[in-house]
DNA sequence: GTGCCGATGATCT
DNA sequence: GATCATCGGCACG
């Protein structure tokens, strides 16, 4: 197995299903201040955004704090959450199209001290990054990283194939007012 | 283990 | 002024 990191022309292909499912098992890194920490993804959504109703950028919905869904695939996606929370996407597809995968949870791989001190809770280490305002909050990811690309020094993800991967779907999290595509099967979970 | 509920603030109407 | 891609604490039992 090569540990290399991921090209962002990965993410700048058309099925951001298929994105989202690949992404799973692959470790991404975060350099914060010097801190450096790593999970692998565990956890992911998928989000085709004109023509979902659950996504941001349903209908080419464009605003300020949607600009970043319509840059190239490749660059984060990172929006306040219920006013606490930052939640983290990687875009897909090309420029102008808005699809993104949200991603949910993560299991910690390095830096698992600074992860603890920034969740600053005493729980169990496998729940560190479970959750996506707390898998955002354990890795240092907030609106700075809005718009950069997912292989800078800040932020970047190495391969990591996976061998049989056991994939789950199921319906996305929290997205009621979505309608019929609420029902969609777009939510990706590594068994185990 | 499950279920309810308040916190909290940017964004959009 | 309402909405919201959430979380942790508390009440169960």
């Amino acid at each position: 197995m090569i540990l290399s990191k991921i090209p962002l022309s990965f993410f700048q292909t058309k099925n951001v299903q298929e994105i989202a499912q690949n992404l799973l098992g692959k470790i991404i890194y975060t350099n914060i201040n010097g801190q450096i920490t790593s999970a692998m993804i565990t956890e992911t959504e998928a989000y085709q955004g004109p023509e979902d109703r659950a996504s941001h950028a349903y209908n080419n919905k464009r605003t300020v704090r949607t600009e970043a869904m319509y840059k190239l695939g490749g660059c984060c996606y990172i929006y306040l959450c219920y006013g606490i929370h930052y939640l983290f996407n990687i875009v897909t597809n090309v420029h102008n199209i808005p699809h993104t995968v949200l991603i949910r949870s993560g299991k910690i791989h390095t830096g698992i001290e600074h992860v603890q001190e920034r969740r600053g809770i005493h729980i169990q280490a496998s729940k560190l990054l479970q959750g996506p305002g707390n898998f955002a909050k354990g890795l240092g990811i907030n609106m700075n990283l809005n718009g950069v690309d997912v292989n800078t020094n800040h932020i970047w993800i190495i391969n990591n194939e996976m061998q049989n991967p056991t994939i789950i779907k199921t319906q996305r999290v929290g997205i009621d007012y979505a309608g019929e595509d609420a029902l969609l099967p777009w939510r990706y979970i590594l068994k185990d």
